[in-house]
DNA sequence: TTGTAGGCGTTATCAT
DNA sequence: ATGATAACGCCTACAA
């Protein structure tokens, strides 16, 4: 159980530690014999460098933090997690850097955790996933200048290395293209105002309509909590109007969206043929559904890949611009709205 | 941006590098007004240890690692994923651990990557999830003796800790209350063969059955992939028996069931009036659908932090005894169902 | 082509 | 109560 060193290595091979050490990172100046014979002894011992022996001279210990806003933003998080996580450790894997998770039931204690990661020379960066609250530790990062990317957006800060999907661009285009299938009296169902994701399909929203001619009505704009039975409550709401007043439901979030499902339903609607209803993030249960629920697909798995990608050419190359990677976003048609 | 280090800090303190490390442990053998003062300039140089120097030192590095089966077992470990890193993050995190993920695309080069882990000594122990493949690593973690937790079931190995849910068990039970409710011609909509979960799900069928004397009907057994579309064509071959052969459908996993549901829907059967559908796992799509989908849930939060705790435990004392936890199952009652 | 020596930042042992 | 010194396992000048 207790540890081969290179120093057994070396006994055994009857060569130098350093010899080890060289055959290790296959330096060219080693003869292939020595090379050979030394690598024979490390296999039968059984021998493994130290990664934290090697961590410590290196000053480098090839490892990212990822950081997560579970507690808060649960509801939005929840479906990203894996695809995010999928990504992030395909590269990781192949670049040899190690992931190294992060959690906390609140938010302060997380981004407290993640800095003292870095402080403590743990993790060499950090991926973040915007939140509403990930203003203070990205002040941070830029002042202490640690390597990080953050993925989604930020209201406070600018000139970050972020990657995000366009949200006022995708909802922009997606009723653009309702409106081109017929639809003219669509509803706004979003999730709290001071989400930027919120702020801004609302805002995509409002550009199509405009662009369209049509006039914006407040009274088909409707502010939901981040949850299934806050969608239902609200779309009802909405729903009440009638017919005449409404004939789409394009909710911020599959779960909103859902729930609009659910609403129509309840009060004996056909979706889609009385209702369109439209939602973003194709979670898993929007293709579970009857009718399944068209929706807006972010390639999440891509932008963690991306991300990961980023965060390790900005440890690697020291430097930092705030380059953006924008993700194109994808409709992915299914029953709830007509075609 | 370079480091602070101990030396540092003794320099300025005035006081040997050993004092310094001895107010980092807070050592009783230290005057106050020293600890005073080396603190004060441990602040004023933003002084925090580097974990790796103590993690060689100490031969110890206070972090696991988490292998998921993700890409074979998708379907199944996916709901999963999030509640199972939550609980092992809270326990990790309140014990002074860091958690880090292996991933890779195909199961041997996760395994790999995580025992890779274990030798280069960035990790000091596992916690597996189970799948059909991971007798393999369990068998090479024995042999070598390093510290694992299971979650879940292994043919293979028995004297092992894990942490799991009795499936025979849970099954039996609610098959059992479904008996007392009145059902009693019940399909049973398994997944693959080869996984124990579904012949644990299997066999507390059969056993609640034989226990209330009705005679197990081969013919209502039906195998599927781990998929909504598998799910929904197996079904359509148990309902075209006709109502009087089949009352309900028992699905190995949410996902099976959720297919049931659509399936029945599809034949224009009502559910629960018509047959009556019950699915396993509680995934967040059961409670979205219409009608909600009542299934059996397992507290995977709570198997998350059962199994940190017994990996820690197994690291710090290096006693090793196959003990096992067994968590309780839960029916959660939708309205998929006749009660 | 290979070996020697010093150091990475910390802790533990032995002094004082 | 504090300091000097030697590790921990590895890497890298510098030497040979």
């Amino acid at each position: 159980m207790d540890q081969v060193t290179i120093k057994d290595v070396a006994r055994v091979a009857e060569v130098s530690p350093s010899t080890v050490s060289r055959v290790i990172s296959d330096s060219s100046q080693i003869s292939s014999e020595t090379k050979e014979r030394v690598r024979a002894v490390m296999d039968s011992l059984g021998y493994h460098p130290n990664a934290i022996a090697r961590s410590l001279v290196n000053q480098r210990c090839n490892s990212i933090g990822l950081v997560m806003a579970r507690p808060t933003d649960r509801a939005l998080a929840n479906p990203f997690f894996n695809d995010i996580i999928q990504g992030i450790a395909a590269v990781t894997q192949q670049e040899n850097f190690s992931l190294m998770l992060t959690s906390a039931d609140s938010y302060e204690s997380e981004t407290r955790e993640a800095l003292n990661l870095l402080k403590k020379r743990q993790v060499e960066g950090l991926i973040l996933m915007a939140s509403r609250t990930s203003g203070e530790i990205i002040t941070t990062l830029v002042r202490e200048n640690y390597p990080f990317v953050l993925v989604g957006r930020s209201q406070e800060h600018k000139e970050i290395p972020r990657v995000d999907n366009n949200n006022i661009k995708a909802v922009k285009e997606t009723v653009r293209e309702l409106i081109a299938k017929g639809y003219s009296n669509i509803a706004f169902l979003s999730g709290p105002k001071d989400y930027v994701v919120c702020q801004d399909r609302l805002q995509g929203y409002r550009e199509a309509l405009a662009e369209a001619g049509l006039v914006f009505r407040p009274e088909l704009i409707s502010y939901a909590e981040f949850s299934y039975e806050a969608g239902i409550k609200k779309a009802h709401n909405l729903l009440a109007r009638g017919q005449q007043q409404i004939d789409l439901i394009f909710g911020a979030d599959d779960l909103l969206a859902l729930g609009a499902l659910r609403a129509a339903e309840a009060r004996g609607w056909k979706v889609p043929d009385d209702i369109g209803i439209i939602g973003f993030n194709d979670t898993p249960a929007a293709s579970l559904v009857n009718p399944g629920l068209t929706t807006v697909k972010i390639p999440i798995k891509e932008m963690g890949e991306r991300a990961a990608r980023m965060l390790i050419s900005i440890i690697e190359d020291h430097k930092y611009q705030g380059e953006e990677v924008i993700i194109p976003t994808e409709i992915v048609w299914r029953d709830s709205v007509l075609l």
